[in-house]
DNA sequence: TCATATTACTTAATATATTAAATAAATCAA
DNA sequence: TTGATTTATTTAATATATTAAGTAATATGA
């Protein structure tokens, strides 16, 4: 009878253990400004363009469309962002971040990076690279 | 003002791009049996033991106690694992696999091995071991 | 031009994630 | 022994994931 891998051989669980191992370092201080990880996905995405399209930012931000629906209504709420839709094509929603989003943005940054150094310190910067550089590497080739 | 790091460079998000690259070549054959991807890690660790306590298959399964309650209940539902309490503590509840559960199992597990086989091809096994090998150290020295 | 198809997004339904609180059984300390 | 604490799990509440279906605007072709 065939057998299944074990968990230390299997890619998807390792990368899911990966990610915890990585996010649960980041959460508690996403929490402390009142955010979810993917409402901070979100942020970071905007706060790299004036604005964007529902569809681009879903395919950025790695979150389907029908649940970004709800993050952006929610942020929107906070009033965090902004949505407006496009004239020359009524089907399409720009979304911007707000004055009072991108001082959140701003404040967040920098606590962010300091989780990503401590992290960079404990694997070692090299190894964090090369791992990097395989995870894209990975990415690029499993992309369809 | 300090600037957030790119995508590319951030550890999460290729952590999070890499499981969905993997995961979603496999999706497609655990739905056509009918399973969702967290039932399938419970399946998984119970196929591996006569017995397991509730406490220990969450952590095997990186599945949060809340979630499992659920996911244990629906997977009772289909008749595709047992529920018993441990007379010695009544605290403690201990899933078994049923035959049909076992059975099931045994289906997915070469369709599974297949798709792993075709990842293996596609980046090549040495870079594949690699890989796994960073991520495991890359667990280890996270895990708090 | 007008029915048809496509696109962009939203709604709906079900499943899971996360955090906090509740429950009940077991353990511990005075 | 018994009241307080801890442990194991469940419930609750809110947020997100996934798939399918719906809606409205736009593009296409006979």
């Amino acid at each position: 009878m065939a057998k299944l891998r074990n968990i230390n051989r299997s890619l998807p669980m390792q990368l899911l253990l990966a990610r915890e191992s990585t996010m649960s370092l980041f959460r508690p201080m996403l929490r402390s400004f009142g955010l979810t990880d993917q409402q901070w996905r979100v942020l970071r995405v905007l706060a790299g363009c004036d604005d964007i399209e529902a569809f681009e930012l879903s395919q950025q931000s790695m979150i389907l469309p029908p649940s970004l629906t709800r993050i952006v209504k929610n942020l929107e709420e906070d009033r965090l962002v902004k949505r407006t839709t496009v004239s020359e094509d009524q089907r399409k929603v720009l979304i911007t971040l707000t004055a009072k989003g991108n001082r959140k943005y701003k404040q967040v940054v920098p606590e962010s990076e300091k989780i990503y150094r401590s992290i960079e310190n404990k694997l070692g910067k090299r190894e964090l690279d090369d791992l990097l550089k395989q995870l894209v590497t990975l990415n690029k080739n499993l992309e369809n």
